[in-house]
DNA sequence: GTGGTCTAGACCACC
DNA sequence: GTGGTCTAGACCACA
C-alpha cells in the first residue's frame, strides 16, 4: 500500500498511524525486519527525522524495536499486535457510531447505513 | 448538546463540524435565528473571533447567512442541508470502512462490528 | 429599473449611487417631483431612515431639495445634471483602463476587450 | 508595484484583488515562491494575519498553496491561471458597460468613451 | 446591540 | 525561520 496525507495534520501521526496499520493488518508481520529509515523515508516522499520520529513513537507503544547494528523489527509479541488490532477497530467502530449520532442517526440507521455502503463498493 | 474539542486540531475546524452537526440534525433547524457570536462564544468557552471564523465557513457553504444587524439565520433550503446530511453520512460511512480495510478487515467483518458495537452502547 | 444590492456594502452607499444614476440618465429629470420616502423604501425594501441618509448625501451634492411642504424634487440645473454624468462616465472608464491594466492588459487591449463584450450582449 | 487601498472596504478583500492582480498578471509567475507572510504584511503596511486572511482566500481558489516549511508558492497551473486572467478582465468590461448604461449611455458610446480616454492617458 | 474588521502579540508544529 | 492558530481587545457601520 502506498502513502498518502492530509496536511494539516502533523505529517509524524499520519506515520504513525499508516505504520500501525501495517503491522496490525500483517503487510509487516510480527518479528519482521523493517527497511530502513531513509529508505522507506524516501518511498514515502518525507524527511528522514519526520520518519524517525514517527519510529520513536512506535518503539515507546512496543511495537518496533531497534537492534543495534541490524536495523529495526516488528514486536514478536503477536498477542499485543491482535490486541491492538481489535481495540483500533472497537475505536473506529465507536467513533462511528458517535459521530452519526451527532448527524441524527440512529444507531440501526447507522448499520444499516454501513451495511449499504458496503455492498456498493 | 455541549461542546467538545480535541486538542491538536484548529479550534475553527471543530466548530465548524460541531456547528454541521447541530444544523442537518435539527438542533438549529432551517431558517432559525441562531445566537449571536459573543454569547455563542461564551457558550463554547472560544474567542468570538475564533468563532467567527467558523461561520465564515458554513456562510461560504451556503449554510448560515448573517443578516446585516438582526443576527445570524440557518438556511431555509431545507433540500441543502438534507443533501448534506446524508452526505456526511456516506463519508462517514466510507471512511470508516476504508479504515478498518486497512487494518485488514474485511467489509463483512467491519458491519458485523458495527452492528455488535451498536447493541452495546 | 429595480433595485439591487449586494451585501457587505453599506445600504446608504448604494441608494446613493443608484438614485444618482436615475437622475443622470433622466429617470428622474431635472425638476421632477420624487416619491416619498416611505413609498420608495418600501420599493427599494429598505428601511426609510437608511433611503432618508441617502437623500441628505444628495441634497448636499445639490442634486436634490426638499420643499417643505410639497416633497422632494431634483434639481432644475440641469448642466450640473450633464457635468455629473459625464464626470461619472470618464471615472468609470479610468477605473476600467486602469483595472485591466494592472492584470497586464495594454489600453489597445482593453479597448478591444470592451468593444468585443458590447457587440455579444 | 505598490500598494493602494482605499477605506471603506475591508482590507483583506483589496489585499485579495491585488495579489490575484500580481499572479495573473504575472507579476508573481506559476511556481514561483512569494514572499514570507511577515515580510509581505510589513512590505504593504498591514497587519500580518490580515494578510494571512487574504492568502487563505486565495489557496481556497487553488491561486496559492502553502509549503509547511518552506513557504508559499504561486499555483502551477497555468491555465487555470490564464482563465482567471480572462474572466476578471471580462467582468470588468462587463461592469463598465453595464454602469455606463444605467446612466443612460449606449454600448457604442461607451465603447467611444474608453478609446478617448485609452489615448489621453 | 448586532455583525464585521483590524491590530498586536503570543505560542505551536514542523523541518 | 516558516506558516498556522488563538486570544484579547478595540473600533466601526448599520438599523
Amino acid at each position: 500500500m502506498g502513502w498518502t496525507f492530509d496536511g494539516g495534520r502533523p505529517l509524524y501521526t499520519q506515520l504513525v498511524e499508516q505504520l500501525k496499520a501495517k503491522i496490525v493488518s500483517g503487510e509487516y508481520p510480527p518479528g519482521q525486519r523493517i527497511p530502513p529509515v531513509r529508505e522507506l523515508a524516501a518511498e514515502a516522499g518525507v524527511n528522514p527525522n519526520t520518519l524517525q520520529r514517527a519510529f520513536s513513537e512506535l518503539e515507546r507503544e512496543g511495537l518496533l524495536h531497534a537492534e543495534r547494528t541490524s536495523g529495526r523489527f516488528v514486536t514478536e509479541d503477536v498477542s499485543l499486535v491482535e490486541y491492538l488490532r481489535g481495540e483500533m477497530a472497537r475505536e473506529l467502530a465507536d467513533q462511528y457510531l458517535d459521530q452519526t449520532r451527532q448527524l441524527g442517526y440512529s444507531n440501526e440507521q447507522a448499520v444499516e447505513l454501513i451495511r449499504r455502503r458496503s455492498e456498493e463498493t
